[in-house]
DNA sequence: TGCTTCGATTGATCTGAATCAAAGCGATTT
DNA sequence: AAATCGCTTTGATTCAGATCAATCGAAGCA
């Protein structure tokens, strides 16, 4: 697939909406499709919060699975430490996500989650949430749909990075971000990176020089733009979709 | 990670059952946890069957999500079309597994199944699943678990390959086999191949030349043999597995 | 202010997998 | 039996990315 192709499936990311620093409860519910009951009910067992300073855990891998968290605001990333001592990175998960699905159907954690930036998550305890399902069924029939639609997000794009060069792996990594930052209300082809080189490098099965070279390379056929350089795990990307034969601006 | 290592790992595989050739309804779900009444009121709504012969489709890519196939007998494979006409595989499914999970959370199904031998389906309509959730509602959160399993599994399985070499990935998926292959009551370390080197290539992101080359090695190096060379898609694949310092046989 | 540290960048070299090309085997057809 | 087809194997060459190594910029600290 050539680079130019991959840009241009993406170019409905267009609409952009207001900016939001963190997220409620009903925002992180509504477009899902949960009602007004629901939410209110997912409220009260859900009202205990926790911040977690930049580099914590927020669980960690071979504990047992008790809760579902809501990320109200901040930066995450799951990964799995091997055997050899590396560090594999799994997922990054941000605001208005749900965090915690690796242990669905193990009851045991199979990933440490760590916050990449100071940030703050709303605790679902999972054994309320099915006590609860039992009289609103349909609850539990929701969060359901949330779980497995966002692991086949993550499994999607994982598939199709086999058959992908460095270059375009950045990209669709990029735009895959890009994609979600709008959903979650922020502004449209600008935003931060919190992770460095080396995790993003896991997460796409690339060594970190070669990320920098593809993020390089994408800022010489200016198809990106990255301000304040140098300032670590903070860059501004600005992303410039391509569509058809004319640019699109950032 | 060493090969060596990676072999380490699943010696776990040391249970032989026997041999099964079609999988019941009932087989398919004690493992899963349900109960007799929970196994009789499925089987009144699966009682449709579909045969499916060699390249033939289950489902395809677009088509409305009307129905999880539980597979009493053969082999699937799941994958995308690329803008550019290749195929990208994405799984593969076996006797005892259920199929159709793509679809879970878009209604629509986002891949084709196709049939790697003649196959035998159990149609289960989801609307009736649902429908008959509601009375009994621990039906629908058994059927969440299984498909979430099946999700992550072969998710874990992927995220861990980018890191990895071609011997690796080819090691990987045959383990990855081997332990479903034992799920489902088939002997230990043979088992036959029903894809192609192309089709294996295109799911752990190598070539057909890069696999077979893999396959040659493996068997240099004694992990694996293969009987009835050239015996097409066909090959009797024996893994002997390595523990420790000791080699423990096929 | 200078020193240290951490991450990013860039260059040079090496290597594993892709690519190009040619046989090979088994099954099927004629 | 000969010809064809589909899939696999193997060899030679090329190239993308890994590896090794040096430098740099920003932030934190003595």
């Amino acid at each position: 697939m050539s680079l130019q192709t991959l840009l241009n499936i993406h170019h409905d990311i267009s609409h952009i909406k207001s900016s939001c620093s963190t997220c409620s409860l009903r925002e992180l519910c509504l477009p899902v499709g949960l009602n007004e009951e629901e939410i209110r009910v997912l409220g009260d067992i859900a009202s205990h919060k926790r911040r977690i300073s930049r580099s914590g855990y927020l669980y960690r891998a071979g504990s047992k699975f008790q809760s579902l968290f809501a990320i109200r605001s901040g930066f995450f990333k799951t990964c799995i430490l091997e055997q050899d001592g590396r560090q594999q990175v799994t997922g990054f998960h941000m605001t208005g996500e749900l965090l915690g699905l690796d242990a669905i159907s193990t009851e045991i954690h199979t990933c440490d989650a760590i916050a990449l930036e100071h940030s703050e998550v709303c605790e679902i305890p999972f054994a309320k949430l099915e006590e609860i399902s039992r009289t609103i069924p349909s609850l539990m029939h929701h969060f359901h749909k949330i779980m497995s639609r966002e692991i086949v997000r993550d499994h999607g794009v994982m598939l199709l990075l086999g058959s992908m060069k460095a270059e375009e792996r950045l990209a669709t990594f990029l735009l895959n971000l890009s994609r979600r930052f709008v959903m979650r209300g922020y502004s449209e082809y600008n935003f931060n990176l919190r992770m460095t080189r080396e995790e993003i490098g896991s997460y796409l099965g690339l060594k970190l020089e070669t990320v920098s070279r593809a993020f390089s390379k994408l800022q010489d056929e200016n198809i990106i733009t990255i301000d304040n350089k140098h300032v670590q795990i903070n860059d501004i990307v600005r992303l410039k979709i391509k569509m058809g034969n004319s640019t699109c601006i950032t």
